[in-house]
RNA sequence: GGCGCCAUAGCCAAGUGGUAAGGCAGAGGACUGCAAAUCCUUUAUUCUCCAGUUCAAAUCUGGAUGGCGCCU
């Protein structure tokens, strides 16, 4: 009876694709032609794109990329849904994103998850990922930074240990950010680490774009050149004029905290570049290793499929994707 | 041509007789409510080369080579 119930739930998933990998392997272009194909719609899964008015800096697809190359025009969610005066966070993206994954279900599309947070994308797709409702605690994170810097962050370090044990063991002493947040969990009563495992309540097929170190690094040098070019700067001078703080956790993402201190002439051009060019390469390191960790994810060698264009490795995923998620199933019930 | 200064990792360097700091870059990793954030690990059997002094030399001496500066 168990294992029939059990069955049946795995009758029901709904699909759920996902293209992922580090930023500039070409993930935008790959999502539309894909949706394009088997009827899908884009939900993005990327912490600044949700940002309206950052666009070059962002990475975000235009108007004219969202149609497909059979002249389908793809429809994108979360995109633009905050100001950028405003506070994001994985809590809103798990609840906003799943209602739009639930909204295109209810249609009969495919959703197709296409982005490079990924937490973001864990948030979504696994069941271990379920958050409440529960807003931040400003003040209080305020007051432990404070007293992180009066009496040191060992201090606090300490009082996470003697109050969650559990959550201390996982957390480094220097990790300032997670200890604050291991004594918030505290605070409310949680005091011990959810246990993560890779169950997902959707049919889930996830793609990962790989490209070997060298190309990848070229890309990204290509990518913010062209960024540079597209205005990237006047955006940024733009985003400050409005009155954006710099402080803001919109303006502290990559390609912008590197062009403000050039757009308040405290650098070159060149030397804003250089190092946007740099921390970009070391984003693009921490999205490996953390895609690397999931075991779902099935690489797509980009080298050799980009010489047949998007299209191209949209097709290829469709071609592996019935066997695929055959696997997908098995590993499901492994983990 | 003469005089002076310098030579330590891919880069910036500390070290002035007792067995090669640190930072950056590079590489690897962690990550469950800021994640494009935050954090961790790791990199010189050897100090330009050769000879000498010494129990012991990156450190002292002589020479070679290269660089920089000044003078003719």
């Amino acid at each position: 009876m168990a294992g029939k119930v059990g069955n049946m739930e795995n009758e029901e998933k709904k699909p759920l694709l996902a293209i992922v990998g580090p930023t500039a392997t070409g993930k935008s272009a790959v999502a539309v032609e894909l949706a394009s194909m088997i009827g899908g719609e884009v939900v993005s899964a990327d912490s600044v794109q949700v940002y309206r008015g950052l666009d070059i800096g962002s990475g975000k697809i235009s108007k004219d990329e969202m149609v497909a190359s059979d002249g389908e025009r793809i429809r994108h969610h979360l995109l633009d849904v905050v100001s950028p005066t405003e506070h994001y966070s994985i809590a809103r993206y798990q609840e906003e994103a799943g209602a739009a994954v639930a909204d295109i279900h209810r249609r009969g599309k495919i959703p197709i998850l296409c982005g490079g947070s990924g937490l973001y994308i864990h948030s979504l797709v696994n069941v271990s990922y379920r958050l409440g409702k529960e807003e931040r605690n400003t003040a209080f994170r305020d007051a432990l930074k404070g007293e992180a810097r009066k009496n040191g962050l060992q201090t606090l370090y300490q009082r996470l240990q003697r109050e969650a044990p559990s959550l201390a063991a996982k957390i480094h002493p220097n990790d300032e950010r997670r200890i604050i947040r291991g004594l918030e969990k505290s605070e409310k009563g949680e005091k011990t680490a959810a246990v993560p495992n890779w169950d997902s309540p959707f049919s889930l097929a996830i793609f990962g774009l790989y490209l070997p170190r060298p190309a990848l690094y070229s890309r990204i040098e290509g990518r913010v050149d062209k960024m540079i070019e597209l205005g990237l700067v006047a955006e940024v001078r733009r985003l400050l004029e409005e009155g954006i703080v710099p402080e803001a956790q919109s303006l502290t993402a990559l390609g912008y905290k590197e062009i403000i201190p050039h757009v308040r002439g405290e650098c070159d051009l060149k030397e804003a570049v250089r190092t946007l060019k740099q921390n970009t390469r070391h984003f693009a390191k921490r999205q490996i290793t953390w895609f690397m960790r999931d075991p779902r994810i099935v690489w797509l060698q980009m080298d050799r499929l980009l010489a047949a264009g998007s299209g191209g490795v949209a097709e290829e995923i469709t071609r592996i994707l019935p066997q695929y998620r055959q696997e997908i199933l098995l590993t499901q019930r492994i983990l």
